[in-house]
RNA sequence: GCGCCCAUCGUCUAGCGGUCCAGGACGCCGCCCUUUCACGGCGGAAACGCGGGUUCGAUCCCCGCUGGGCGCGCCA
């Protein structure tokens, strides 16, 4: 890194010094990452694999992870999305230890942009967005790489004082040296792009405000940022920016491109994006930690299963056990692991979303652990919780068996054997079995077709609210 | 159109020249728990896109084709 770059916009206290080293070979300090979203949406499926995989680097490794709203356009821009996308980032378990925003940092960006300017990086260019994109449809049209001519470079003192004499305001871009940029992606291994095959980026808007490209860069380097995790829609930007890195700082961080997500159907995943926004997922019922795992696992060489805890996750979760093509994410597998997951949390996991759903008391525990392993949402517990004390309206199926059953109930108390015992009497005095035998009973008890294990619920329920519902009452 | 990346069971993948008549996970099917639905346990069926090379020998290396993802913005 330069050593007169200025230091005073650097994270200060936030971060552990060391932090700001970028990374050399293998890792010596903690990393730290971000997760820079553009506030002009909720975020999906696949921003979340983003986050999530960037959160999960940093959490293994006691790493900082930065979220970093990404807000240069001041037009789509919103707070209220800003917001959302924390909540949602929340919901998964994730809670940036530095939260940023680029509006607030346009001094930086002054500052590197003046820097590359007397480097001779940056240079003023008049065409109009029109003709830009006329131009770039011609050469399209051509067969040619739609590429910018720099014709902003070969334009005379004279043409440049009569262009800004008529008004015109320039933009300013970034002069690209035509060289094969490398770099030992984290993911994808040694990679490399021509920059001869790209344009000069453009940097700053006629009107003074900046485009993503600058203030990513500025931002990674201020806020000594170790390790860039993103989509591989980013693997073009990443030769731009490593030059202006090495133009900036000397130096770039280790980049690692995931594979991107695609829709049950192969097709890309931004299309949908509203079907499988987080918001929409957390609405269905579905587990969080579902969501995390299978963002995470799909797309790697680690098998898709049910975790406890995002601390587990993130032992199964390295960049470079990701493949390197787009992977299917079906809704279907998120729902079963959302319910294998499920199966297996302990009562002290979710406690608290009981207690929310009136699921709460001395047999709370009990209840979650009879009915847990029956769940596909979280939230029909409560109709367990209605099933065993509150009131249920039996389904008569049969009324002389059901009568039958109640004049040969086993007296009280109930515990898990009483099922067994008094199925095992009824079966003798009536020589039915299987189904015929059951179902009545299941459907008059629980007033349901399917449902956890009876024996279990049985002694839960009680002895007097059972007989009463086998006699039609609905209580 | 040009560039980058990818190509193994339905899906996500392991495989890095002989160890593969290809391994795991989910899903599917069957059996068991149970004399019900579900949960759980056990077992089974199921794949190397096509065509050329290289090699004693290709899933694995090279080329082409086909298919797919991404990129080529004064979006991020």
């Amino acid at each position: 890194m330069d050593r007169d770059y200025p230091n005073h916009l650097a994270l200060s206290h936030h971060i552990a010094a060391p932090a700001r080293r970028f990374y050399e070979g293998e890792m010596a300090s903690p990393p730290v990452v971000r997760f820079a979203p553009s506030p002009t949406g909720r975020i999906h499926i696949g921003n979340a694999r983003t986050a999530l995989l960037n959160w999960l680097f940093a959490r293994r490794r006691n790493g900082t992870f930065i979220l970093r709203f990404d807000d240069t356009d001041p037009e789509r821009s919103k707070a209220e999305y800003a917001d959302a996308i924390e909540a949602d980032l929340k919901w998964l378990g994730i809670t940036p230890d530095l939260v940023r925003r680029q509006s607030e940092r346009m001094a930086a960006y002054d500052e590197a942009a003046a820097r590359l300017r007397a480097l001779g990086r940056l240079y003023a260019a008049y065409e109009t967005a029109d003709e830009l994109d006329r131009r770039r449809k011609r050469q399209q049209a051509l067969g040619r790489p739609p590429i910018y001519d720099r014709a902003a470079l070969r334009l005379s003192e004279a043409e440049r004082a009569a262009l800004e004499a008529s008004g015109r305001k320039p933009h300013w871009r970034f002069l690209l040296e035509p060289s094969i940029v490398r770099w030992d992606d984290a993911v994808r291994g040694e990679s490399h792009i021509d920059c001869a095959s790209l344009s000069d980026p453009v940097l700053r808007r006629e009107d003074g405000t900046y485009l993503y490209t600058l203030p990513s860069v500025v931002d990674d380097i201020d806020f000594g940022i170790t390790h860039v995790i993103r989509g591989e829609d980013h693997v073009t930007n990443t030769a731009v920016q490593i030059q202006i890195f090495e133009a900036l700082a000397g130096a770039a961080p280790r980049f690692g491109h995931h594979n991107l997500l695609t829709d049950a159907g192969g097709g890309g995943l931004s299309k949908r994006a509203g079907a499988l926004s987080i918001a929409s997922l957390r609405a269905k019922g579905i587990e969080s930690l579902a969501v995390a795992a299978l963002a995470v696992l799909v797309g790697s060489a680690e098998a898709v299963r049910p975790v406890d805890s995002l601390d587990e996750l993130a032992g199964l979760v390295d960049p470079s056990h990701l493949s390197h093509g787009a992977a299917r994410f079906d809704e279907a597998e998120l729902e079963a692991l959302s319910a294998r997951t499920l199966h297996r949390l302990p009562y002290a996991a979710v406690a608290d979303r009981l207690a929310a759903l009136g699921v709460a008391g001395p047999k709370a525990e009990a209840l979650w652990l009879a009915v847990r392993g029956n769940l596909s949402r979280l939230d029909d517990a409560a109709i367990w919780r209605e099933v065993v004390e509150g009131e249920v309206a039996p389904i008569v199926e049969d009324a002389d068996f059901l009568k039958l059953a109640v004049s040969c109930a086993p007296e009280g108390p109930w515990d898990q054997s009483t099922w067994g015992a008094w199925t095992t009497r009824l079966k003798e005095l009536t020589g039915r079995k299987g189904r015929a035998l059951f179902h009545p009973l299941r459907l008059a008890l629980t007033g349901r077709e399917a449902g956890p294990e009876l024996a279990v619920l049985l002694p839960l329920m009680g002895r007097a609210r059972a007989l009463a519902r086998l006699s039609g009452q609905s209580v």
